[in-house]
DNA sequence: AGGGTTTTGTAAGCTAGCTGACATTTTAAG
DNA sequence: CTTAAAATGTCAGCTAGCTTACAAAACCCT
């Protein structure tokens, strides 16, 4: 399958940096949070986008049944909450902060669009993220439609690699420090949490992979 | 499920009619198309975005196997290649024309990031567009994650409801005239073809809903 | 009108992956 | 340091839905 990740045309952070774009003072405001503090919950109103500066957040949703359900952990340079530029009128997902002092800074839909029109580079930009989480969407889609658990759970580690993973020159082994459970994999990737345990563990049998809770290290090029 | 459609809010037709928006002009050139031509293909340079005049346009890929998934049939007043607005580069998926002398209007991507710019309306719109598209992938995606087989595909009616029903204030009964074959909505919810047959044919045999190859007659609301 | 093609209907057999249950290990909290 | 809670490891049993295969029907096309 193609390469997805084209994060230099997405990186806004780079975009939206002090040093680089004037502007950027208009929406300069930063909150601090704490874990477990929801930065915006399910059916609020969505009148902003969120950069983060420091810190990580969890963005999910519950189920009918009450569950939680990850749909990603996010990092410092991330954005989220995209989806009030489109016009989106309530939010259908929560935002929570998981670690101390998580930093992310807001800005008013409002302001975004006023700079948007001001400023034809940096519309382009935000347009590249919103077509980037469209491709991440098909992409996981498609997995979902046509490939088994196993090859969707490798699929998934590839595209750590790509977000989290550290290359060792020495060993060329990628270390890939996340934040997910396998529980968190497990709905990420459509599967039970069981199965996710037997893939992982069949994996470190054929030494492509080993890991604990906190850290993926793969061996070999698994694509 | 809560309930996904706000056609009113994305009939981008209504706001590029002619009659109302007077800069259409500026993008109103017309295309005919017969059945299986490609309007465009994968890996063609997304530059325009099109609107459907008349006739029906199938949106579809190619697995790498070769067999043909479709991912929507469209009719007047559908916009597709939305994506090119979003600075995609290049299509991943291709469109082509079912039905003798299909119409479609292109407007090229260039042109509408100057609309947009000048007509805050009408980014407004497009906004609102593209968010609806971003719903229904993750509506679809929540489906495939979290249901089984039959749910997905009373689901899908609902959704083939809304989109082409016509509600028979007599019987109470609606009817859909719709383009898809049971393979394709095999493909669509996730599933295989035999497996669709039999759920249709015991919904039929449940009087839920009435069908031949064309329409589908739904008898009871199934949410 | 007839022969080929596509779509639909149906069934037997199999298996990937789910469920539920439990043990073990690790982390967090007081 | 202790205890509770969360995350991981493992397994037996089951079943939804896939695969394959074939037959019937409907729809071309010339």
């Amino acid at each position: 399958m193609e390469h997805l990740w084209y994060l230099d045309d997405v990186n806004v952070f780079k975009i939206l940096c002090p040093h680089k774009f004037k502007s950027y003072k208009a929406c300069h405001n930063f909150d601090v949070f704490q874990p477990r503090d929801y930065i915006y919950f399910e059916k609020d109103h969505s009148c902003k986008m969120f950069l983060i500066e420091k810190g990580k957040v969890k963005i999910g949703y519950y189920t009918a049944e009450g569950d939680e359900v990850v749909k990603a952990v996010l990092r410092k340079g991330d954005v989220f909450g995209e989806k009030a530029i489109l016009g989106e009128e309530e939010r259908n997902e929560f935002a929570q902060a998981l670690l101390k002092d998580t930093v992310v800074c807001s800005m008013k839909v409002s302001v975004l669009h006023d700079l948007m029109r001001d400023n034809k580079t940096f519309s382009l930009k935000i347009y590249k993220l919103i077509n980037f989480r469209i491709r991440k969407l098909e992409r996981r889609l498609q997995l979902l439609l046509f490939k088994d658990v196993r090859t969707r759970l490798m699929e998934f580690l590839q595209e750590l690699c790509d977000e989290y993973g550290v290359c060792c020159e020495k060993t060329g082994t990628v270390k890939i420090s996340h934040p997910y459970t396998q529980k968190d994999m497990a709905s990420l990737i459509g599967t039970s949490r069981p199965t996710i345990n037997t893939i992982m563990n069949e994996l470190r049998d054929e030494n492509l992979i080993e890991f604990n809770r906190n850290e993926i290290l793969v061996l070999k090029k698994t694509s």
